[in-house]
RNA sequence: GGGCAAGUAGCCAAGUGGCCAACGGCAACAGACUGUAAAUCUGUCCUCUUCGGAGUUCGGUGGUUCGAAUCCAUCCUUGCCCA
């Protein structure tokens, strides 16, 4: 099989330029895919460029990373409906720092392979253009008409916010980018989700103009969910890549809580299995559907692929205790193990008011579990409150000494899903 | 600089003197049902609350009025048109 036929299956292919196939079934091709520094960390939203990658390099081609350091000052209106923040400098600095150590960990960098992948910064080349070079050299070639017939650039001339020159002139900073690529690193491919496709052809419009090259791109489409939220968020955020802001834990939740269809979609974008193996998965899973075995091969492809071998380990575990063991006692559980329990909120509490006893509303306010009174009260009523697994019924029940799990914690559940660990001090 | 239109809760959006903490939709949270799904149904959804209420909101400020999201003045922001 090769690259394309990979990706269509998969279905990472969303639209794509004529002529990009026989590019790369010709010669060894050097593509590049750009990241917005936005923030220090990459969120799964960028795994999918970041897979179009190592797939490009596992087909021998040569993946280019490109962190929008520049790009990233000015703002891309895609998707976007009103007009960006700007970020100030020591933000981007830091953010730059992350994005580089995340994408650094997927892709093959050693420089004996001839197709090593390489991470560029795009401000390396624009600190020293200056404004007029730039508009004399790169803006003389593209129409303002041909700009403003950009979807993203006409949404918002349509919308009732406007857009600023600044965000409008984004797509030339793009463009240059991959016309810099062609011109100092062959590099003949962009590849990005759908919404910048209009963004990438202003690139292979400026190769063409001004040097008479051919370039190539293609766009997959944007990840999904069957009932039509926002990919990879959830209550408590987004779902990032790096472990500081996503521990391994809530990471696999994430993959593990995919609905059905959602999981069927997802094991082929995200996973390198092959399809007779997806295949076999689906067919189990439709045997008994309670397993859940899709999600599960899911989440720790991915975990395990994020995180290490070692995390997944860990998020297993942690799962383990939290969902499988619910009709174990909780008492059964060993101190090591509450606190290993991971991906927890931990509390702190006052131990001479334990000893005094408390009411439930007062107490979950207190340690934080909820913000105020009020709320607590509110969830309580409403049975989603669980001390130590056990279902609060009563709005006046007291929490005291002697619902310490060794002597020195208690487990509150907020929903289904969110634990918090309290310990007395 | 001139003319016109708009600014309401996380978002969209109704309301044009009292019945307004403000219709409705989306998102979100919780419950039931389940498989830690989906779909469906129910509750919550400005803040605090001893659940009786209390307090602060409708771009900002000042005013009219017993009473304003609603009327007036002024300023700010945005869009459209003209110069």
């Amino acid at each position: 099989m090769n690259l394309f036929e990979e990706l269509r299956w998969r279905g990472m292919i969303q639209d794509i330029m004529p002529g990009t196939e026989d590019q790369l079934n010709r010669e060894m091709t050097t593509g590049y895919v750009g990241f917005d520094p936005t923030a220090e960390s990459l969120h799964i939203g960028s795994l999918v460029p970041i897979l179009l990658l190592v797939h490009l390099q596992r087909a021998g081609h040569k993946p280019i990373a490109l962190i929008g350091g520049a790009t990233g000052m000015v703002g891309d209106p895609s998707g976007k409906s009103e007009e960006r923040s700007l970020l100030d400098e020591a933000t981007l600095e830091k953010n730059i720092r992350g994005v580089r150590a995340q994408l650094e960990k997927f892709l093959d960098f050693s420089p004996e392979k001839p197709n090593a992948a390489e991470l560029v910064n795009n401000y390396d080349w624009f600190k020293q253009i200056g404004f007029i070079e730039f508009l004399r050299d790169t803006g003389k070639h593209i129409t303002v008409n041909y700009m403003m017939a950009k979807d993203s650039v006409k949404n918002r001339l349509e919308g009732e916010t406007g857009i600023s020159y600044t965000e409008f002139a984004y797509q030339l900073m793009q463009g240059y980018d991959f016309y810099w690529l062609y011109t100092h690193k062959n590099c003949k491919l962009q590849m990005g989700g759908s919404d910048q496709w209009g963004n990438m052809t202003t690139g292979t419009e400026l190769i063409r103009r001004k040097s008479g090259g051919q370039a190539f791109v293609f766009t997959t489409p944007l990840v999904t969910k069957a009932d039509g939220g926002k990919f990879g968020k959830t209550e408590s955020g987004n779902i990032w890549l790096s472990a500081e802001k996503t521990s391994p834990y809530q990471f696999y939740q994430f993959w593990l809580n995919a609905s059905d269809d959602d999981a069927r979609r997802w094991i082929q974008l995200f996973t390198f299995l092959d399809q007779p193996t997806i295949q076999q998965l689906e067919q189990d899973h439709v045997k008994d559907p309670s397993q859940r075995i899709v999600q599960k091969k899911l989440a720790g492809c991915l975990t395990e692929y994020v995180h290490g071998a070692e995390a997944l380990e860990t998020a297993r575990l942690t799962t383990d205790k939290l969902f499988a063991q619910q009709t174990t006692p909780i008492e059964t559980l060993s101190r090591a193990d509450l606190l290993a329990i991971e991906g927890v909120v931990t509390c702190t509490a006052d131990r001479s008011q334990l000893e005094q006893g408390i009411d439930v509303v007062s107490f979950l306010a207190l340690v934080g579990v909820l913000p105020s009174k009020g709320e607590a009260r509110k969830l309580v009523q409403a049975g989603g409150i669980s001390i130590n697994r056990r279902k609060i019924e009563e709005i006046d029940f007291r929490i005291d000494a002697s619902l310490l799990l060794q002597g020195e914690f208690i487990l509150i559940q907020r929903g289904k899903k969110t634990y918090y660990l309290v310990q007395a001090r």
